[in-house]
DNA sequence: CGATATATTGAACCGTCTCAAACTTCGTGG
DNA sequence: CCACGAAGTTTGAGACGGTTCAATATATCG
């Protein structure tokens, strides 16, 4: 859903489009949040720095993600957003939209939604993140991210990217790959990869699962 | 923020409470997502199941929790939701509020807010999780939780449950918390966990941090 | 008071991280 | 057009730490 079509006129004239390129910095972590803004093309990635220094990628943005939704809540943002690619981005006033939230309910079922999905994709994030051996965490993100084919899975940025999204050491995601391309459960080419046919029964090896649970 | 305050009279008619033993189950996932449920007594824990058996826990919700935000963006629950103790639950019926929220600005604030929280919840989850060093996982989860005082957390459940919201198993949990008391760094009581003067520079160890960015 | 779950510690195994080295790719400038 | 440097890619070897399996103690609840 793109937020501008929900807005009046008068506001949308207070929407504008920025143009970054790789590497520039759209905003930092702790920066007073005063925008909201929504990808048009490209790509950009957020990071945060934790206690220890290491790098935390929270997420690729891709055209039509919507950047710093946190700042409708908070005062400030919590991640950095960087450009991988030349991106142009469009800015949201946020002091603009909570107003208008008063008066239109469409804008606000489209804040909602939008929220909601930020909501589940963090929760798949969480999810991959608790499979702690790496092979599993990889089929498991190669099958939540295949295409509408259901095998192939095109890659948004670099391995190594991905491999700081999945939380891994980028030696290990190469060695994962390596060894899953050796058993023919994938198939690598540049920026994407092939799942082979019946690639689903790998990701549940030999397991009864389904503990029970008391109800 | 009690979403109650934000309804007409007619359709706070329609709230209902609900209560529920301990083992007890209040949704599951893959249940049709019809209503909203907000913690007033008692815990209840969120629960999932992976691709491998494992259980993985959401959160423990307590008096003030909203639970089944998802109803209000997808068709179905993503996770189970099991009372630990006695609990009571208040019932927002999905509908009613989703056509309250066209013509009541206000509702859509809270709804808004909730949803935040929920988001910035989840980013600090992550946040954790990306630690992969039990010890310092464990003391970011307590500087994080520290109350008022910043010295005393209080657990919500049994120290196993924490093991599982931390991603780690119970033993090495259990280790941690042993090592850290034999260290000086903690003190353990009964449901609580107090941390010694300038626990801070614990979490810190010798380490140069902030890896260049370009911008 | 017995049963079930939590709490606690031990020992061994396995997989990921870390450090290291080499190769490839790509863009920039001479 | 090629030389060069920077960043991504790939593989190796070893150490560390969490999981797993195991055993025992303690607590809680009917």
């Amino acid at each position: 859903m793109i937020l501008e079509r929900c807005l009046p006129a008068p506001i949308r004239a207070l929407v504008t489009t920025r143009t970054l390129r790789p590497g520039q910095t759209l905003f930092k972590a702790r920066g007073r949040a005063a925008d909201l803004y929504e990808v048009i093309s490209g790509r950009l990635r957020l990071v945060r720095h934790d206690s220890f220094g290491r790098l935390e990628t929270l997420s690729i943005a891709t055209p039509g993600d919507k950047l710093g939704q946190a700042s409708l809540c908070s005062e400030h943002y919590n991640c950095d957003a960087i450009a991988i690619t030349s991106a142009t981005v469009r800015r949201y006033p946020k002091a603009a939209v909570l107003a208008e939230l008063e008066r239109n309910p469409k804008l606000a079922r489209a804040i909602i939604a939008m929220l909601g999905r930020e909501v589940m994709s963090l929760r798949t994030r969480l999810h991959l993140q608790n499979i702690h051996n790496a092979r599993d965490r990889v089929r498991t993100y190669l099958s939540l991210n295949a295409g509408t084919d259901g095998r192939t899975v095109s890659l948004a940025g670099t391995v190594k990217d991905l491999a700081t999204y999945l939380g891994l050491t980028h030696e290990a995601l190469y060695r994962t790959l390596a060894a899953m391309t050796a058993d023919g459960e994938i198939k690598r080419s540049v920026g994407k990869i092939q799942l082979s046919t019946g690639f689903d029964k790998w990701c549940h090896p030999p397991t009864e699962m389904q503990a029970p649970v008391n109800s």
